[in-house]
DNA sequence: CCGAAGTTCCGTTAAATTATCGGAAAAATA
DNA sequence: TATTTTTCCGATAATTTAACGGAACTTCGG
């Protein structure tokens, strides 16, 4: 019978993965107290199974001249909802988007390098429906998924 | 003089990391016509400029067991502010935390396995301010940064 | 226009990392 | 308890990255 369940050593792999994704595998394992081919089996396992689904590079928007983060709602009638989801999927400078519940249909997460390029979005998306635009300050940074998993 | 600025092989680079950040850079190399130790020099360029911070794992939340995402907004008065950064930061489950503009002056992103742990999250954050919480029907998967940065 | 300085590239090779064994220990199964 | 399965380790082969030296190309000042 396969193991289907996370155990503590998965967990600390993950983390060691979400932090550095490029970190050598010999190093993750020395963390946690494995052997490199141990741990490399572990991980392909993670991936087999879906747990972690790629890895990606960070990005520093701000570095990259994209300086201004903003968070826009959208709200539509319902017919619009799917045509408003692929269009919006398709706009550069969307990072994110969301449908979700509630009195606006969507989220919407945007990274801009100037204030005119956020009303030109702005202008866009207001084809669709009602939009309510907030301007990000500050992002916290979090501890991870880490708690989140093993509570 | 130091070149500082992007050009298209970094632009082809960057994009090529963030869909897979482990892959190899000879890999990358060939997609953009460069060789791997050119390549190399480049990748590091951009990590010493701050363009890529990092490289992470992508953990797929409903693999973990965590198939629920909520959107919670929070208004809180101007004095629970600070607190509030650190407070939300530091719960398990929580993956983000904005502060903006407008009406409500945090938006959170969640991660739960059930609506009883988001209702205990929820409970929690409305010790600092009032909430919205909306759950998140469907992420949509976008284009990415590329056309960001080249538009 | 010309040379010096600087940058970016390539090919080669050394160093580091990952994948692939065979086999032992541990755990689950019957 | 015997059997099967899983997970691990150490050793080594294959792959990938880092570290050269030197060539092509730019930039900058005379």
């Amino acid at each position: 019978m396969m193991r289907n369940e996370l155990d503590r050593l998965d967990i600390s792999i993950l983390e060691a993965l979400q932090e550095n994704a490029r970190m050598p595998l010999s190093e993750v394992g020395r963390r946690i107290g494995l052997s490199q081919p141990a741990t490399s089996e572990r991980v392909k396992r993670l991936e087999e199974r879906g747990a972690i689904s790629g890895y990606g590079a960070r990005l520093d928007a701000a570095a990259l001249g994209l300086g201004m983060m903003a968070i826009i709602r959208v709200k539509t009638i319902h017919e619009q909802i799917q045509p408003a989801l692929r269009a919006f999927a398709d706009m550069p400078h969307v990072i994110e988007v969301h449908r979700m519940t509630g009195e606006d249909c969507f989220l919407l997460k945007v990274l801009v390098p100037t204030p005119e390029q956020l009303e030109s979005i702005v202008d866009t998306i207001a084809r669709f429906g009602a939009v309510t635009t907030s301007l990000v300050l500050r992002s916290e940074p979090v501890k991870g998924l880490g708690k989140a998993l093993l509570g």
